[in-house]
DNA sequence: TAAGATAAGTGGTTAATAGTGGGTTAAATT
DNA sequence: AATTTAACCCACTATTAACCACTTATCTTA
């Protein structure tokens, strides 16, 4: 099966004394009843969080599943992969809190960007986000390559 | 699937204190049923913002989902493409509010021209639209190229 | 073609929702 | 038992969405 949400758009918020972060309404009015507000919350590959609504999550651990730990680069991987995740729910007012290692992560401290990525959802630090924005350029064979896969 | 839509023709309109556009009556009466009203505002490739129909931007994401976030290239891909999409409704008056991000990056300010191209509507800070005029005439090989796909 | 009727575009006000900060109680940990 | 942590509750402010009203344009019909 594949996946049942397509989160789009970027919002700015504030972390607040507690380590509490709002969940944009519009994001949150997404997930589906059978997630219960359920969602796990782990580490980007690049420097930020990344939250998965529960039931896509168990739609990777299947994934997942079929990595042979015989080998090295898959031990590696699972290993940064599942050590990170944390089972969390919102509060009635659609925060959570954001587990110390994961602010470590990435080093947010005041604000935070929030942007939705088709099945997921990325945390960043609004500074390290913007960095991105300027390295991160796709040079012209990426995209040509791209555009044998993608028609927009 | 295949586009639904042919969107045409060319109008200015205004927009308000609170960033509303009105949508043309005539392109707002193409909507088909299925989409109540619901599309997606995004970025452009040029400087301007780009309307789809919801079930348009659908086909979209479906080919967006088949891109791995293991490779790099997608990830930025994914990340710039979708955190600019928001989800919208126009209003009983048929106007939408154009998210703060966009009249940045579009330099709308009073006015707003708005294009029917096909699958989608742009919108355009009419002065941007008319030095793109200009500059933008397409050389004759291009031409030659374009002849070889589209039969017009 | 003039007059009335309908639809389209624009502007502002009000009501509801969303985001934020803090405090209180309950649970867990040491 | 003391301290920390997490869940829950309440309250304030800012933002957004719904509503109402007016003007201009377009269409209809006498």
């Amino acid at each position: 099966m594949s996946s049942q949400y397509t989160f789009t758009g970027q919002f700015t918020f504030s972390i607040d004394s507690k380590n509490r972060i709002n969940i944009p309404a519009s994001i949150r009015r997404q997930f589906l009843t059978k997630d219960k507000k359920t969602f796990v919350v782990t580490r980007g590959i690049d420097q930020c969080a990344w939250i998965y609504p529960m039931s896509e999550w168990n739609l990777i651990q299947k994934e997942l599943n079929q990595l042979s730990s015989l080998s090295k680069t898959n031990r590696i991987f699972l290993r940064n992969h599942l050590r990170h995740a944390n089972i969390l729910k919102f509060d009635t007012q659609g925060r959570f809190v954001l587990p110390q290692s994961l602010v470590d992560y990435t080093s947010i401290d005041k604000n935070v960007t929030i942007i939705g990525v088709l099945n997921k959802i990325e945390i960043w630090n609004p500074k390290l986000l913007q960095k991105n924005d300027q390295s991160d350029e796709i040079d012209d064979q990426s995209y040509e390559q791209l555009s044998e896969r993608v028609n927009i």
